[in-house]
DNA sequence: CTGAAAGCGCTTACAG
DNA sequence: CTGAAAGCGCTTACAG
C-alpha cells in the first residue's frame, strides 16, 4: 500500500523517462510494443493509481459529467433516480463519472449552479427534468455544454432528449377510440410541466383527427404547478374512458372511482403512462406506456460526450415510448 | 463567457500577484481585508471559476466523495438510490461531491474498485449496502478511508453506520407481545443480508426475554441469498401474529393471506420494516419501523470526511429507529 | 522508438 | 500585508 505511486517513479524502477511510461499508460504511439507491457506490468505491481487531476490540469478535462436534477423529482419512490442510475453506468462505459446535483427550489430560484460547474469539477451538464426558464436560460450562457434529458423549452437552441409524450398520448387515445370510446377526459395540469401538455396535445390531436369535439370539462385538474397533487373532481357527466397523465395519478383515481362506487373497466376505462410500480399496483393493472429509459440515456450521454468533444449541436430528440396493453380499458360494442 | 479565466487574470487586471488572489479568494490569511473584497468582487465579474483540478494537483485532495452500491440494491423503487440522493446533498453542504458507482455483480465478484478509486478522483468511499466479505476485505486494504453505510461485515475494524434492526426489531416484537400476542413467525432469509439477521435476532431476544419457546416452523423463508423473492410457505399451524423482515414482502404477504381467507388484522396480526411505500400501500397500513435516513446520513459524511482529515477511527455505530404504529396489529385480550 | 523541456493552475513555505 | 520561487503529476510538441 505505497502512497502515491507516481509516473515517475515507475520510470525510475525501469530506468526509463516518466514520458515513456506516460504514452505506454495511455496506449500511445511511440513506444515499444514490449517496453509498454512491461510498463503495464510494472505499474501494476506497484499499485500505480491514475492521476486524474493532474490530467486535467493539463488538459482541462475532467472526465466528469454533472447531473442536476430538481428536488421535486427526486422524492422516495423517484423514476428520476432510476434516470440517474442508468445514466451513471452508461457514462461509467465510457469512461466518465457522474457528479448528481439536487437542484433546491431556492437555488433554483437565485439562479446558483451546481458546484461541479462553479468549481470546474464537471466537463459536462445533464438536466434531468424540467427547470425554470430562467434557469434554462441561465445554462444556456455557460461555456460547458448542457443536454436536457426529458424535457425541453421554448429555447429552440438547447439539445434536449425527451420522450415522445405527444405521439404517445396520441396513439394511446387512438386505442381508446378504437377500442369504441368516445367520450374521453384528460386528467393533469396542462401547465405544470411540457410532459403533461404535451401528453395533453396527443390526446386532442386523436380526438381532433376523430372528428370528436373536445369538451373543456374532460380536461381536469390533478396538481398545484409546483406538483403537489390534489383531489382530483369528477366531471357532471362522466366520461367512458380517462386518460391519466401518469400511473400514479391513474392509481390514486381509480381508488377514488371505485369509492364512488364505479367498476374499472367494467363502467370506466383508464390508462396512464409511465409504466412504473403504479401501473401494477392498482387493480385492474393500467394499460399505459412506458418510456424508454435506456435508450434515452444512451443518446444524452452520447450527446454530452460528443459536444464536449466537438461542440456538435442537436436539437430536440424524441424518443418512442412504448404502449403496454393490460386491463383497465374495456371494449365498447360500437353501435 | 470568457474562456478559462485564471488567478493570474485576476491578478494581472489588479496589479496584485496571484499568490495574493489564491488567499483572498480561499479567505486564507494574509491579505488586507479591502483588497480581500476587491479581489472577489474582480473574479466575479470576471467570471472566475474555481479550478479544482489544478487544486488537487498540489494538495492530493479532489473534494469528491465515492458512492458505492451493489446493483442488485438500486431496482426501480429503490430506497438506496434515494439515501444517495441524501448523501448527495448532505455532501454538498460540506464542499463536496458524491460519485455514484454502481457496483456489478461481475466487477464484485472480479474485485473491481470502483473508477473514482483507480483514477483518483475521490478522496474516500461509502459503501450503501451489503458487499461480499472478500470485497470488503478488499476495501479495508486500499489507501483511501472507507465508510460502510446501513452494512456491516464481521471485520471488526472497519466503520460503519447501521440502523439499529437488532433493537428496533426487539421492540416491535415486545410491542407485540404487549398486545398479547405469544405465537410469533419471523419472515425473511436470516443468511441474506445482516439486516434480516438482525432483525431475526431482535425478534429472538424479545421471544426469549418473555419465555417463549421459539419454534423453528416459525422462521420463514422469503428469498434466495440473491435477493429473488420466493413464494412465502405458510406453516402448518399458523400463529396469531409475523414480523416480516421488510415492508415489500409484508405487502405480498397480506395479498396472499387475504386470498388465503385471513383477515388482517382481525386473524393474523402483521408488522412490516422501512416505512417505505409498500407500507401504506399495504391495507390495513403496516405498523412498521422507519429507519433514520437522516441521521444516518449525517453521521456517515461526518465519519468520512473527518477520516479524510485526520484518519480517526469509528467503528461500527447503531442509529435507533422509530416504530411507526398504523392499523396491521389486533390487540388480544389476555386470559 | 525514447526523452528533455515547458507548461497546465494552483498552493505552500519563506523572505521582505 | 504582499509576492517570487518551487512544486504537485501529468501531457504535448519537438528534437534526437
Amino acid at each position: 500500500m505505497s502512497r502515491n505511486v507516481t509516473m515517475q517513479d515507475i520510470a525510475d524502477r525501469l530506468g526509463v523517462s516518466k514520458v515513456t511510461v506516460s504514452k505506454a499508460l495511455n496506449d500511445k504511439d511511440g513506444v515499444g510494443e514490449e517496453l509498454r507491457l512491461k510498463i503495464k506490468k510494472t505499474a501494476k505491481e506497484m499499485g500505480y493509481r491514475y492521476n486524474t487531476s493532474a490530467k486535467s490540469v493539463k488538459l482541462g478535462i475532467t472526465y466528469n459529467i454533472g447531473v442536476v436534477s430538481h428536488e421535486k423529482f427526486t422524492g422516495t419512490d423517484s423514476f428520476y433516480m432510476s434516470f440517474y442510475k442508468m445514466i451513471s453506468k452508461e457514462l461509467d462505459k465510457k469512461g466518465y463519472s457522474a457528479i448528481l446535483h439536487i437542484l433546491s427550489a431556492k437555488d433554483e430560484a437565485e439562479l446558483q449552479l451546481p458546484r461541479s460547474y462553479y468549481e470546474r469539477k464537471a466537463d459536462g451538464l445533464i438536466i434531468l427534468g424540467q427547470v425554470s426558464s430562467e434557469y434554462v436560460e441561465l445554462l444556456t450562457g455557460i461555456d460547458i455544454p448542457v443536454v436536457f434529458l426529458d424535457f425541453y423549452d421554448k429555447h429552440n437552441e438547447i439539445d434536449s432528449v425527451i420522450s415522445d409524450n405527444f405521439y404517445a398520448a396520441y396513439e394511446l387515445t387512438n386505442y381508446l377510440i378504437n377500442s369504441g370510446h368516445r367520450e374521453i377526459a384528460y386528467i393533469g395540469n396542462i401547465y405544470a410541466t411540457s410532459s403533461i401538455q404535451d401528453r395533453y396535445l396527443g390526446y386532442l390531436k386523436s380526438l381532433l383527427e376523430h372528428r370528436i369535439t373536445p369538451n373543456p370539462d374532460y380536461v381536469i385538474n390533478d396538481r398545484l404547478e409546483d406538483g403537489t397533487l390534489i383531489d382530483i373532481e369528477l366531471p357532471e357527466t362522466m366520461p367512458t374512458a380517462f386518460v391519466c397523465n401518469c400511473d400514479k395519478v391513474a392509481y390514486n383515481f381509480v381508488i377514488k372511482l371505485k369509492q364512488s362506487g364505479y367498476r374499472i373497466p367494467e363502467d370506466i376505462s383508464i390508462v396512464g403512462f409511465d409504466n412504473d410500480i403504479y401501473a401494477t399496483l392498482t387493480k385492474p393493472n393500467l394499460t399505459t406506456v412506458q418510456v424508454n429509459v435506456t435508450e434515452m440515456t444512451a443518446l444524452a450521454v452520447n450527446m454530452i460526450i460528443n459536444k464536449i468533444n466537438n461542440n456538435k449541436s442537436y436539437g430536440r430528440i424524441p424518443v418512442k415510448g412504448k404502449i403496454i396493453i393490460r386491463d383497465s380499458v374495456k371494449r365498447i360494442n360500437l353501435s
